[in-house]
DNA sequence: ACCTGAACACCGTTCAAGT
DNA sequence: ACCTGAACACCGTTCAAGT
C-alpha cells in the first residue's frame, strides 16, 4: 500500500538516504527538463537520478510538485536578489537589473518558466515564494516611480507580466539570438518610462481576477 | 497496409464524404483545442466529430500537422486583415489596429498559439502562410515608420515577436480579465513610438538566426 | 479510395513485495 | 521509513480487415 498522498511535502526532515536522493532528483530533474522541456519522461529523471521512478513519486507526489519544488528554488533565487538591488540609490537602473536578471533565467529555462504560471494553484510553497518576489519588485518599482525613472500609471503585476512576456517571445530563438531578449527589454522598457507615456486605457488586474487565475489570495500591495 | 504517409498534404482533390469528414474534424478540433488546450486528446475531436479516431491519423498524418492545417487558417485570415489595413491612410493607427487584432485572436485561441511556433518547421503551408503575414506587417511598418509614427529602428520582426509577447503574458488572465492585453498593448505601443526612443542595445535578429531557429528560409524585407 | 475497431508503444501513476 | 520492478490506465499512432 502507498502512503497517504504526500502531495503537499515541504520537505521536511527525512532519512539521510532519502535526504540524498531527493537532491539527486532535484538535480536530475532540473538538466532534463531544461534540455528536454515539460515533456520529459519521468523515466529519464530517475535513470539520471540513478534511482528507480517509484521513488521520485513516493517523494514528490506527482510530476507537476516535483516542477513546483523546483520553482520554488528558482523563485527564492530571484526574490533574494530583488531584494539585495533595494540598496542600490539608482531605483530605476535597479529596477531595470532586476528585470534583465529575470528575463535571463526563464529564457535560459523555458520549461520551468512555463510550468510556473500554473503552478500557484497547487502549491502553497510556491505561492509564497511568487509572493516574496512580488514583494520584492514592488519595493524597486515605488521607489522607481518615486524618483521619477518610471511612470506612475503602472503596477508591479505589470512590471512582472511584460518581463514574461519578453522571456515567452524571445525564447524560440534564444538558441541561436541568446541575447536578442535585451532588445526587446530596451523597447518595453522605453514604454514604461514617463517621457512619451500616453494614457492607457485599460486598469490593471483587480484583485479578485488574480485570486481567480492564480487561485489563492492576491499579492498584495498594489496603489 | 497503411499508405504512404500523407504527412504534407496540401488538401488536394478529396473524395465527397472525405471533404466532408476533413472540415468536420478541423471544426471539431478547432473547438476541442480551444476549450482544452494542446493536451486534447484525438479520441474527443474524433468523437466530437463524429468518426473512428484513424480517419483524422489517415487525413492529416498526425496531432501536429491536424495543428498545422489549423493554423494555417488563422495566419492567412490575419495575413488578409493586414493586407485590408494598408489602404488605411493612417499607417500608425492601421499598424496598431492591425497589432490589436493579432492579439486578440492568440489570446482568444491559445493553445493554437503555441503550437504555431514550432510548426513552420514542419509545414511548408504554415510558413508560407507565415510569410504572407509577416510581407503584410511589414508594409503597414515601413509606411508607419515613414510617416514618422513609429521609430525606425524596429523590424517587423521585432513587432510581431512584441504581440506574441503581450499575447502570452496575458493568456493566464484572459478568462477573467478579457480587455486586459488592451493595457499592455498600451504600454508596448509607447515604446514603439519615436518620441522616447532609447538607442536599443542588441540588433535585430540575423536572417541566418531566424533560418536556424525557425528552419525553412527566413523572412524578407527587413531594413 | 476511404473508414475503423483492435493492437501497439509510451509515459504518468500506483501497487505489492522487498530492505 | 524508504526503495523498486511490475502492473495499470491513458493516449498517440499504426494495422488489418472492412465498404
Amino acid at each position: 500500500m502507498a502512503a497517504e498522498p504526500q502531495s503537499v511535502i515541504p520537505h521536511r526532515r527525512l532519512r539521510g538516504d532519502a535526504e540524498r536522493n531527493r537532491a539527486r532528483v532535484m538535480e536530475a530533474a532540473s538538466g532534463v527538463f531544461a534540455e528536454e522541456g515539460l515533456s520529459a519522461s519521468m523515466d529519464d529523471i530517475a535513470r539520471r537520478a540513478g534511482l528507480g521512478k517509484a521513488t521520485i513519486f513516493r517523494r514528490f507526489g506527482d510530476k507537476n510538485h516535483l516542477l513546483a519544488a523546483l520553482a520554488c528554488d528558482r523563485l527564492t533565487g530571484m526574490a533574494e536578489l530583488g531584494e539585495q538591488l533595494a540598496s542600490d540609490p539608482d531605483a530605476g537602473s535597479a529596477l531595470r537589473r532586476f528585470m534583465a536578471a529575470a528575463v535571463e533565467q526563464q529564457v535560459s529555462d523555458r520549461a520551468l518558466c512555463q510550468a510556473i504560471g500554473g503552478l500557484s494553484r497547487l502549491e502553497p510553497d510556491v505561492h509564497e515564494a511568487k509572493s516574496r518576489l512580488i514583494r520584492a519588485a514592488d519595493a524597486l518599482l515605488r521607489e522607481a516611480q518615486h524618483q521619477g525613472a518610471i511612470r506612475t500609471d503602472l503596477t508591479t503585476l505589470d512590471v512582472m507580466l511584460l518581463v514574461a512576456a519578453i522571456s515567452q517571445a524571445v525564447a524560440p530563438l534564444h538558441d541561436y539570438a541568446p541575447r536578442l531578449w535585451r532588445r526587446y527589454l530596451d523597447v518595453v522598457f522605453d514604454g514604461l518610462r514617463p517621457d512619451a507615456a500616453n494614457p492607457i486605457s485599460q486598469p490593471p488586474p483587480t484583485a479578485s481576477q488574480l485570486k481567480a487565475a492564480f487561485g489563492r489570495c492576491p499579492w498584495q500591495g498594489q496603489p
